[in-house]
DNA sequence: ATTGACGCTTGATGCATGTCAACTTGAGTT
DNA sequence: AACTCAAGTTGACATGCATCAAGCGTCAAT
């Protein structure tokens, strides 16, 4: 991504490579100190916001390829946990260290704006989902993003396993897991997906990307503010 | 902020100061190519997703010393718009000489940093809101902010004006319109706020930021995934 | 194989909030 | 003033989804 091969080696110097991780392992806990941004290797992770009572609010799901901590830059401190979803191999990335090797090098400081701004625009994504988007247009929101991010790694993009239950995808979509449920039992009937446990196939992908795009399919349409 | 002061003359030599801008008028549009980032002095700019037939998603409103635009790094493109909800004093910073500024002066980079993530982590407190909390949580929580941000800029946290309608405030909190109307009418009666179009005067602050911190009011719990 | 726990599915019901509609209010224009 | 128009408020009604409840498949441990 526009590095010099010597600078890439250099950046190489000061990941750290764990043994791999196993489900329900933490990368870290809300409350914890930040010392490191984290890199899914293989595998999946999840980060959610701990609430009282036990309940849990799931910020997101951490594909191969994507980096996890970045919201704890500001404060030096985890304002929420990041939980192992399956066996994964994550890389550490010291960032008081990264910030050095930056400063010495202009391009890869901009990637890491691109990074931190892309963040911030997926979030976006995520308010405008919330916010306007009812229940099928969100399943179908969360299917297609998990099908390009999985094909922008080679994995297909029609055919894959969910690592999350569907507790955490209705957690994540602000939905009841009875809703997620019911939402896969008709996307089938529908001839959109195959689905199987957490096995997907996605038979009809651009209806599925259609939907989530914010085209209500019922002639009602609602939430229009 | 940890800067040299010849350092803060370097940083104020780049911004361009305008003429005040008037309610209505646009930094930027979506689609624009991204040169700027925006610093409110004074007044206050409502990001928004223009969708398609005239519908709009407000993204967020922008307090004096609040920057917009941090979305736009990544693609150099701007993928919402601006706008001027008063008139307003706005800075205009040119990022890529602010880029290499920054890579001169690395307390400055490391500043960009923790905006960038407190950006993020912002957008995750709202990502919660809009997935679990009910009507009247939301618009505790609306209130809440505004006071505390508007407090920490010397304002009274307490006695303030809203420049947004209430559409736009609905808009943003996933709700419709006469919802938060009714809601701004039932904080009344319930002795928590007076309230005068857009005037606003909190009348038990401790009470609505208890209410925004995710209790829910009534004896009934919903949305407990 | 049996048990138990857990995740998932499905149906029945209720409620919070969206939608529709009518009215009021305030601000700007003539 | 009278008029106009947008914004806000309020009430009546409709509905999408949460909630409650029950049953079922799956997996691990015994």
């Amino acid at each position: 991504m526009g590095l010099a091969a010597e600078d890439v080696e250099r950046l190489d110097s000061i990941i750290k490579r764990s043994r791999p991780l196993h489900r329900g392992d933490h990368l870290f806990r809300g409350g914890e100190r930040f010392r490191s941004l984290y890199v899914v290797k293989t595998g999946s992770v999840k980060t959610y916001a701990p609430s009282e009572e036990g309940g849990e609010q799931v910020l997101g799901f951490h594909l191969p390829g994507e980096i996890i901590g970045l919201d704890a830059i500001d404060k030096s401190c985890h304002a929420c946990s990041a939980k192992v979803l399956e066996t994964s191999a994550i890389c550490e990335v010291p960032f008081q260290r990264f910030e050095e090797l930056a400063t010495s090098i202009p391009s890869l400081q901009h990637q890491m704006y691109r990074l931190l701004s892309k963040e911030i625009g997926q979030d976006a994504d995520m308010l405008l989902l919330l916010g306007k988007k009812n229940a099928e247009e969100r399943l179908a929101a969360f299917l297609s993003s998990m099908s390009s991010r999985l094909s922008k790694r080679g994995l297909s993009p029609t055919d894959f396993y969910l690592s999350m239950s569907r507790h955490e995808i209705g957690s994540y979509l602000g939905l009841a897991v009875e809703t997620v449920s019911r939402l896969f039992t008709r996307f089938q009937e529908d001839g959109l997906l195959r689905v199987d446990r957490k096995h997907v196939e996605v038979l009809n992908l651009p209806a599925l990307e259609m939907m989530a795009g914010s085209a209500p399919s019922s002639t009602h349409k609602q939430r229009s503010n």
